[in-house]
DNA sequence: ATGCAGCGATACCTGAGCGACATCGATCGA
DNA sequence: TCGATCGATGTCGCTCAGGTATCGCTGCAT
């Protein structure tokens, strides 16, 4: 089995239409025909049952489709990091959702910079639930995570601390002043649904409250009283003057852990790694 | 980059020598050579630093090495899987460390076998620290692992249990009568030391206690007096005769795991974790 | 019922590149 | 200084990737 015919195989699989498929490849129908009948031949095994019509994915199929796109992310990430290390001055791609882990951040990068032949690193600001993706295909190299909140499945990680959360409202509700408050106060205020963020597949789950992408946004509807938020106390820290951040008693506590791709062998990753452990 | 280039490149940084490389291959020398030169033309990086007499990784290539070895385990697995996925009636591998988890390996057994559309199981007993390469490389499906001595890096996992640790004796010791004991007084036991597992590489670490590779040895030894263990509760049950076993205070309970790789898609893996984590 | 449009498979051709063999040039040790 | 060893290079045959033209089947519209 080859890469270019895992490309093939995945680029069907996914339109399930030779014709489409040929075409986002940029190349002609019958190459991409032959390509897969020698595929299936090798293996052994039916991949798609087809008719001039309609084209499905077998069971076979749909499993070589979801080991082949882990593969193609592995390739990409092979050959980006290859190139990366190749450079005279190593950078470091490192994930971090948008506005969290603020202090904790400053600290890390201050005390890498100050390390013997550290690298330049590049912060990678994504969204929500893009880590996995970003490790697995290379386009970044480290990531800082939050548990319980982002998966660590098929990463190596270490703790680098746990806080409690806290609830933020707008400074003239009721509950503002409080010096903490419970779960189950906070998300039966009929007056303030709580937020709702994409879910992994970028759509958002149903329910009363605002959708939201980023903290921007989020401060700006709880300013207004349209929707209320739980979230890490590093978060909360620094708020405009119009919201407020009441601790929340029961809520999970929130652990941030950096964490990288287990086979990761770049020296900078490891330094990085080093240097969060001891702050 | 293609998956024969990779399987070139990992041989040759392997083997650190362009003939040998060749033969382990079974192909000549010069298009070896050929083809590795294109690869590094195409990524832009020089992988190798050749003479006539040696050759030696550069950085950059000993970061493709890594990437590339795991990459070339996930094609393995993926062609396997695939052809697995493909017959009538499926089969399932579970890795299960010899002579661990006993009682609850036979209940999850007895458990799936009735689920409807059950998958025929074939029990794959490995030495500890091979699950990992099992399940990347597509040999197992799905495997038992415990921690803290396993590692789950790269895995799905659900927890099924948690136990303590028994220490295992002579009937005769001195200490074999006592209804609970504690890890200093085990370690501390001149006249018994701490039989040695080999680690992760297969080599055993220093130390005075005796050099053992399964369980039956183990018992045949610290029957005759040279050595002690500790382990969890389960597989010190239905012990021979001469051995006892007293749990130990102060030991870290084990956790039983049921771990797969994250992108597992066979309904036979779905279907055996469900059942488990009913138990 | 029939003709047409859409789709995947097949036939055939060209060129790139894989692999084999022979050989070169450099380097190390006797 | 000579020979042995090792990686690089030149050359050749052949496989196979990819292109164009076309076939055969199927569903749909008239």
């Amino acid at each position: 089995m080859e890469i270019r015919e895992l490309r093939y195989f995945v680029a069907i699989a996914e339109e399930l239409h030779f014709g489409k498929a040929a075409r986002r490849l940029e190349i002609a129908q019958p190459p991409l025909s032959r390509t897969i009948a020698r595929l299936e031949r090798q293996l052994g095994v039916t991949l798609l049952e087809r008719t001039s019509r309609k084209v499905t994915l077998t069971e076979a199929g749909a499993v070589l489709l979801s080991e082949g796109r882990a593969i193609l992310s592995a390739v990409a990430a092979a050959e980006r990091r290859t190139q990366q290390a190749a450079q005279r001055r190593p950078r470091l791609v490192l994930a971090v959702k948008s506005g969290t882990a603020g202090e904790l951040l400053a600290k890390l990068l201050d005390a890498y910079r100050t390390e013997p032949g550290a690298a330049t690193v590049d912060l990678l600001l994504c969204e929500a639930h893009q880590h996995q993706k970003l490790l697995q295909d290379g386009q970044a190299d480290v990531a800082l995570l939050h548990l319980p909140f982002d998966s660590t499945v098929g990463l190596d990680t270490e703790t680098l601390c746990t806080e409690g959360q806290v609830a933020i409202l707008p400074s003239s509700h009721a509950l503002s002043g409080r010096s903490q408050i419970r779960m189950a106060e906070v998300t039966a205020l009929p007056d303030l649904p709580m937020a709702r963020w994409p879910g992994p597949g970028g759509s958002y789950p149903e329910g009363p409250g605002a959708e939201v992408r980023n903290l921007t946004q989020l401060f700006q509807l709880i300013a207004l009283g349209r929707t209320t938020v739980i979230m890490p106390e590093s978060a909360g820290t620094d708020l405009r003057r119009d919201l407020a951040a009441v601790p929340v008693l029961d809520a999970p506590p929130v652990t941030t852990v950096i964490a990288w791709p287990p086979q990761s062998r770049l020296r900078a990753v490891a330094d990085l790694i080093r240097v969060a452990t001891r702050l």
